[in-house]
DNA sequence: AAACAGGGTGGAAACGTTTCCACCTTTCCG
DNA sequence: CGGAAAGGTGGAAACGTTTCCACCCTGTTT
């Protein structure tokens, strides 16, 4: 029923074998190769990758596996991966895990049995860096770094985008602060360490809270944190916290920045829309992409290679909510 | 070197068949099910996906082709497709279109190369609905119908969303209506012919401009309306036209909703969040998906069904943007 | 003029599964 | 007690490619 490669060849009037050079990289006449593009255009001849994986041992794709899709640093970061594994040949194979280590290791499984030439990771904090030791193939991580194992990884300077905003506020004259971080990846632990050692420096006693990353998780987090502490600012270790706080100020009739500033991480498009703007970190998510793809190409063309690490720099983007 | 099903056969002292059938569905003894178990455990096999599909001529796979991922619509709608498929013991081949023809049939070819059982798409307008005749697997539309063929969609009812946002902004007393519509999609041309027909029917006359979804060229068209109509109301078809217009309100100096109305399609999360809250049609998103990988695995399963179309009702959400 | 190099080609094996077929049990029924 | 049905198993073919190998040319070198 489906057209073949030996379709292809009887139409041509060459051999099977001589149409796989003529499509792939091989030494062909210039005539045998029109008339094979001719006979494929004809036929209406697709190759079947999966013949074509299986007897390579090349799958030519790799995975992506992240954390949340709703989140927009994730969205942003698939695109700039998509785009560079494009240009280098190379399909995504793309996965939500929901942050949930379950489907993770489902996900990781998957990735497995397709043969990925090479991961790009952003693991859940649950993620034993074991499970990733019967991994064959190469693996970056991208966003979060993995505890235990060495691993190529490109990450976000969380220690000095941390720091910029305890001193933002500090600056700004508050002096009680509090911070609700995100208890599943290993950024919101950075964060949380960050924000305490850098309150520390300043002689200031920190005020932390962590929660899974859902909306009712964080604002039950929130209300807590406001009750207990009176905090005159406060710093949230996602875009989605963000929201939950400044929603959570609106309803328990605190003005923003009199009442409370607030200042978070990742700048999403809302983030400039609301009154008063938000005070973020911007995360070079454009970066992350590349530079996670390029690792992960560097290591797939030679697996010996020492292992990586780049740290990438967040910049400050001080709106209204902290004035 | 890597270890297949050969080798967990020598461990399980059966023939390859019979571990196939072990691991799939076939009437095999209790013993030998649970010795091939053990000895899948103990070499670590993993399936060889590209083997099993070329084999089995069945993939298992649908695809998933998006017209933009940054659009909290079309995420939405992969988590749930990708949770409906799960279910049903497939996998999710996600690409995205970024409204551009090209990469559209690029990505539809890769859909064909793979062999995917079944395609759900929310095609760019530019798509020749010739371009799907050559396609030999099921094709469920999403979002977006296509003008010419026939083909199972599930689909808003675009008509009843606009019209239901016009009489919300003429029953608040404006009469000046103006409307923003994305130009790359067939919803925005649907939406904007339903705006013109019921501001026809209150006796009205409609200001229209179309663009692509980008935010530049959004903002260009709302600077030209604003200025050539000064609308009392503004009508924009999705949530990158909301924001452009909400930022082209603050930086002009037009307070909404007293100098302008706004009202839009999609309930992004932000939307509550601004001050006022807009005025939005919200999506039954999860039922988008829902409903899509339904209607592909019937026809997966029936070729020959009758061509069908899903319409899902929109919900006004009526916030202080048009008070 | 003989040997050689190398581009171009066809034939056949191989990639790791599933599935067809044949065969051997065992059980059940007449 | 004989035979048919059904359950369980192994052997081998097949899925659509790529790649190895052998071969044939033509042109160049010794």
């Amino acid at each position: 029923m489906a057209i073949g490669i030996k379709d292809v060849a009887r139409a041509a009037g060459v051999a099977p074998s001589t149409v796989s050079r003529a499509l792939g990289t091989g030494p062909v006449s210039a005539d045998v190769r029109r008339r094979v593009q001719e006979a494929v255009a004809a036929t209406g001849y697709r190759p079947n990758m999966s013949a074509r994986r299986l007897r390579s041992q090349r799958s030519m794709t790799v995975g992506l596996v992240v954390a949340d899709i709703r989140n927009p640093f994730f969205t942003q970061l698939s695109r700039a991966v998509e785009d560079a594994a494009y240009r280098a040949g190379m399909r995504v194979f793309l996965c939500n895990t929901d942050e949930d280590p379950t489907r993770e290791a489902m996900y990781l499984d998957l990735m497995a049995d397709e043969r990925v030439s090479g991961l790009i990771l952003a693991p859940t904090r649950a993620l034993k860096s074991q499970a990733l030791a019967g991994f064959q193939v190469p693996v970056v991580l991208v966003d979060r770094p993995l505890p235990g194992g060495r691993r190529d990884a490109v990450v976000l300077d969380n220690r000095g985008a941390t720091a910029m905003l305890v001193d933002h506020l500090v600056a700004s004259g508050r002096s009680r602060i509090a911070g609700l971080f995100g208890a599943t990846s290993a950024t919101g632990i950075e964060r949380r360490d960050a924000f305490q050692a850098q309150m520390q420096a300043h002689g200031l006693a920190p005020v932390i809270a962590m929660a899974p990353p859902s909306l009712d998780a964080g604002r039950a987090a929130l209300a807590d944190l406001m009750a207990g502490a009176d905090p005159q600012a406060m710093i949230l270790s996602n875009g989605l916290f963000v929201g939950a706080a400044l929603r959570h100020a609106r309803e328990t009739g605190l003005s923003v920045p009199r009442d409370i500033a607030l200042a978070g991480f990742d700048d999403e498009p809302w983030t400039s829309l609301v009154e008063p703007g938000i005070t973020v970190i911007r995360q070079p998510v454009e970066a992350f992409g590349r530079e996670a793809m390029q690792m992960l190409l560097a290591r797939i063309a030679n697996p010996d290679l020492p292992t990586r690490s780049v740290v990438l720099s967040g910049e400050l983007v001080a709106r209204g909510s902290t004035a």
